[in-house]
RNA sequence: GGGUUCGUAGCUCAGCUGGUUAGAGCGCUUCGCUUACACCGAAGAGGUCAGAGGUUCGAAUCCUCUCGGACCCACCA
């Protein structure tokens, strides 16, 4: 027998009593994978619209961890909700070379193993080393995602360094470097020390730390230092204009003595020195500051550079050069404490600029860099810059921010964003596609024909090619028919801490070069933390690993965990606890269809709803198509969790708790059962793939799940009267049930009742048995009117009164007891609707179904409590 | 300094554009191995929705302030 024989050998019997994911999960995503439908060209059907997701590349560097595993729950959950919504759904992967990241550990690797350094291998060796350990990373990470039921067309997987991509990347960088976006300048920049290599601004870290704030006598002034090491690099001493006391000195050029340096300043007043702050002078160091870069362009000042690339100190510190920076610090402070010329040493909290990839601590120094020009007007935005293009998409509403308030953030970060710093002196990257000769410049795809051309040896930032991602991957700069069919993409889900680096770049890129917004949505999820609300991480050894989990719970209860009980931005916390709670729900799921499996004649799929042929009938399809009417509504507006927790509570409380214990007594139910497992399983393949995959294959269903159609809501039936008079049914059963363990009623025993309802009788009368068998009644005797009988217990509900007569066992204290709480339960609810109704204003304006509402609540209770008041009497 | 967000049952959290006697899961109590499930079932207990004002007929839900926690951005010379 072919592979279906598997399923098709198995007997009901057969079926587990506790589903077992690890046993079938990897053999159904393989299923998946074989049938060819992660590719949006084999799908079924005709398809017109398309859907298309690009996945967040994970790094090449690691292994998947459990961020990377909501991304994948929710966007599995989307593009699989697309994909049966009949649209031409593509969720395309791949992985991200991340530069910087990956480079440090493999040096760090290097170090490790073998003691050497990148540069002791030499840039090609290193690279070739750099490579295998991608290979296997990405493999790695790729078999993760799997794991997880990730529907993603691999056929279209991509790697940001494969040839494809490496050509966007130059065809990208001439394209904005032709339009004069791009430049090479002299500017002040983050630099690494450690990476030796330049960081964008967003890519600094600050770490809140003690330092020591030293009183530099400084000539005439005292110049207050956090970094006294550079004042050896000062040019000027800086003052607010409006400060009284340096007017004087304004202007001039002074000598000061710094013990064994001697340095020339300029005093000259800037806006930005707070005269409350230090002593309200600022020695300005332009070569190390940013600032004070800008303060040295502004006021023609010299720049005189003390600390190099490598972290020590140049010849122009003199005495210091050769010195770590460190080092350099401590003689410098000995050596002005040796001449006096400490005035005073404070504590003070600053912040640290460190690496965001190593945590080494960065000098901003000035160097010969590429950027990109974020203001300069652009001709084809009508003068408009591209960070105000950026800007306008969102605006607009071209591109739809979930939640909302990231908007906010994310236009105050672009108007302010400087021009972005993009050439990084590190070997693993797309090479920049620049070549010189002597003065000659030559920007291509290629290297130029000729003699004597060197290749610019600098690699460009990673986002840069990240922000191609969503059109380099489909094809461009071709014009390829998967740039025109999935581009612009519909959404994009990623974490918010992503936003500036990756979602504002690719915006700015997307809206450059392909004039097309990269996506039309952006849904932002939170950070998952611990049970205690802390991060993650290895010291605090709080980590959960996706991949344990996977193993001990399943795919899909790791998945609900993600998805169920967190907010769009919002970080939420997770434990084991969560995940075993809905691995248990997973298993309910199991058991249901166990049940029905078992109980029906031939298990098959039952897409078209049977005649409702009992209440129960009735209520159940209404529920159901209720809950497929808002399951759909509220995936379309990406509230998964809402959807989730509302099929959670049909499923365990709906179906499994009444329904499938009302199948137990009334007959002929095969079709609806059916149905109903047919259509939940639909509504549930989304979150959780695998065991609803593996169910539907038990239906002796001959296609996949993943690729049947989403079911439609159609409601015919009167839903409003079936649900209240089916909530009634229910009412009556609890209620007989709670007087049973309230009154210590053996369990066991069979009891009988009566009902006494004059509205309901005839409805009470036609679900007898089914009360009679779910409350484990003996005998039920239902009367439109008629007295308590002698010696029973009572519960007195808005449409029933229901007696169970005890004969001798009757505990009138008791009885009396919990009638008297019911009665004042009852008391103050009618008081507060006697209120409400009595005051004119909200007679006068509320909306008039409200107040018809409320008057129907007041009357019942009413005559519920006058009810227990006789009974009360009766008990005297 | 600017901004965002959270504070709802013992714990982890849902509660959309204001109208339910405020919900879920876990935990807890008391029963129960009723042939789908003990990864279970039945019945319960448990909250002045951080605090104080305000808007409104009506506020957990909108506004202001206070307290407490988290985060982002800027910046500390």
């Amino acid at each position: 027998m072919p592979k279906i024989g598997y399923y098709v050998v198995m007997t009901q019997q057969d079926i587990p009593k506790a589903y077992e994911p690890k046993k079938v999960e990897d053999s159904i995503y393989q299923r998946w994978e074989e049938s060819g439908f992660f590719n949006p060209d084999k799908l079924p059907g005709q398809r017109q619209r398309a859907f298309t997701i690009s996945m967040p590349p994970p790094n090449a560097t690691g292994i998947l961890h459990i961020g990377h595993a909501v991304m994948l729950a929710v966007q599995d959950l989307v593009i699989r909700f697309q994909r049966m919504n009949g649209k031409k759904a593509l969720w395309l992967p791949g992985s991200d070379h991340a530069g910087i990241a990956t480079q440090t550990k493999v040096e760090k690797l290097l170090k490790d193993k073998e003691g050497k350094s990148r540069h002791d291998l030499g840039r090609a060796e290193f690279l070739k080393r750099v490579d295998e350990f991608v290979a296997a990373s990405r493999n790695t990470i790729k078999n993760q995602v799997k794991k997880m039921g990730s529907s993603c067309d691999w056929s279209r997987e991509r790697f940001t360094l494969d040839e494809g991509l490496n050509q966007a990347v130059n065809h990208a960088f001439k394209q904005m470097f032709d339009d004069g976006l791009i430049y090479r300048g002299d500017r002040i920049v983050n630099w690494c020390p450690r990476c030796s290599s330049t960081l964008a601004d967003d890519e600094v870290e600050y770490q809140n730390q003690q330092g020591k704030f030293y009183y530099i006598k400084y000539g005439p002034f005292v110049v207050a230092t956090t970094r006294p090491e550079t004042k050896i690099g000062d040019t000027a001493v800086a003052v607010n204009p409006n400060d009284q006391r340096y007017q004087q000195y304004l202007g001039q050029d002074l000598a000061i003595n710094l013990g064994k340096i001697n340095i020339k300043v300029k005093v000259i007043a800037d806006e930005s020195v707070d005269p409350e702050f230090g002593t309200g002078t600022v020695g300005v160091t332009p070569a190390h500051s940013l600032v004070d870069f800008a303060m040295a362009q502004k006021n023609n000042l010299p720049i005189i550079q003390v600390i190099g690339p490598d972290g020590k100190m140049t010849d122009q510190a003199g005495v210091y050069a050769g010195l770590t920076v460190e080092d350099c610090r401590s003689r410098f402070v000995k050596d002005l404490t040796d001449a006096g010329l400490i005035d005073k040493i404070e504590e003070i909290d600053n912040n640290l600029s460190i690496c965001y990839r190593c945590g080494h601590v960065i000098e901003p120094l000035i160097s010969k860099q590429w950027f990109i020009d974020v203001n300069k007007p652009v001709k084809k935005f009508n003068g408009q810059s591209i960070k105000q293009r950026a800007l306008g998409v969102v605006t607009d509403g071209d591109i739809k921010i979930i939640p909302e308030r990231f908007n906010k953030i994310y236009y105050h970060w672009l108007e302010n964003l400087r021009d972005w710093c993009i050439s990084r002196q590190i070997w693993y990257g797309h090479r920049i596609p620049v070549w010189y000769r002597g003065e000659e410049i030559y920007v291509g795809q290629a290297a130029p024909t000729g003699e004597g051309w060197q290749q610019d040896p600098d690699t460009l930032d990673t986002w840069f090619s990240s922000g191609l991602w969503t059109f380099s991957t489909l094809g461009w700069p071709q014009s390829s028919k998967d740039l025109k069919t999935f581009h612009p993409t519909s959404l994009m889900e990623t974490a918010y801490d992503i936003l500036f680096f990756w979602v504002a770049r690719m915006i700015i890129m997307s809206t450059y070069l392909v004039e097309q917004i990269p996506f039309r949505e952006v849904y932002l999820h939170g950070l998952i933390r611990d049970e205690q609300g802390r991060k993650m991480s290895k010291s605090l050894e709080n980590i959960i690993d996706p991949l344990d989990t996977i193993a001990k719970y399943g795919a899909d209860a790791t998945r609900l965990s993600l998805v169920i009980g967190t907010a769009p931005g919002n970080d939420s916390n997770i434990s084991e606890a969560k995940i075993e709670g809905y691995r248990n729900f997973v298993n309910k799921l199991w058991n249901i269809s166990r049940y029905i499996l078992m109980k029906v004649k031939s298990p098959k799929v039952v897409d078209r709803a049977p005649k409702a042929k009992t209440l129960a009938d009735q209520w159940i399809l209404a529920e159901l198509h209720q809950l497929t009417d808002f399951v759909t509504k509220n995936l379309e507006q990406y509230n998964f969790s809402l959807a989730g927790e509302k099929i959670y509570e049909f499923t365990w409380s709906n179906l499994a708790d009444w329904y499938v214990e009302i199948t137990k007594s009334e007959d002929d139910k095969d079709e609806i059962l059916l149905y109903i497992l047919t259509q939940l399983l639909k509504l549930w393949h989304p979150f959780t793939p695998f065991v609803t995959e593996e169910i539907w294959q038990k239906l002796n269903a001959k296609e996949l799940l993943m690729v049947q159609s989403w079911p439609q809501a159609k409601v015919k039936i009167a839903e409003k009267d079936v649900l209240s008079d089916f909530q009634l049914v229910k009412d009556i059963v609890t209620a007989i049930r709670n007087l049973r363990t309230e009154s210590k009623l053996p369990p066991a025993q069979r009891l009988r009742a009566v009902i006494i309802s004059p509205t309901k009788h005839q409805l009470i009368s036609q679900q007898s048995v089914l009360i009679k068998n779910l409350a484990r009644l003996e005998e039920l005797v239902v009367l439109s009117k008629g007295t308590k009988p002698s010696e029973s217990l009572s519960a007195i509900l808005t449409q029933a009164e229901i007696y169970l007569p005890v004969s001798g066992m009757l505990d009138i204290v008791k009885e009396t007891k919990r009638l008297e709480q019911e009665a004042d339960r009852i008391a103050e609810f009618v008081t507060h609707l006697e209120q409400k109704l009595s005051n004119e204003h909200f007679v006068e304006r509320a909306p008039k179904d409200i107040i018809a509402n409320e008057k129907i609540k007041l009357v019942q209770n009413q005559e519920r409590l006058a009810k227990i008041r006789q009974q009360l009497e009766g008990l005297q």
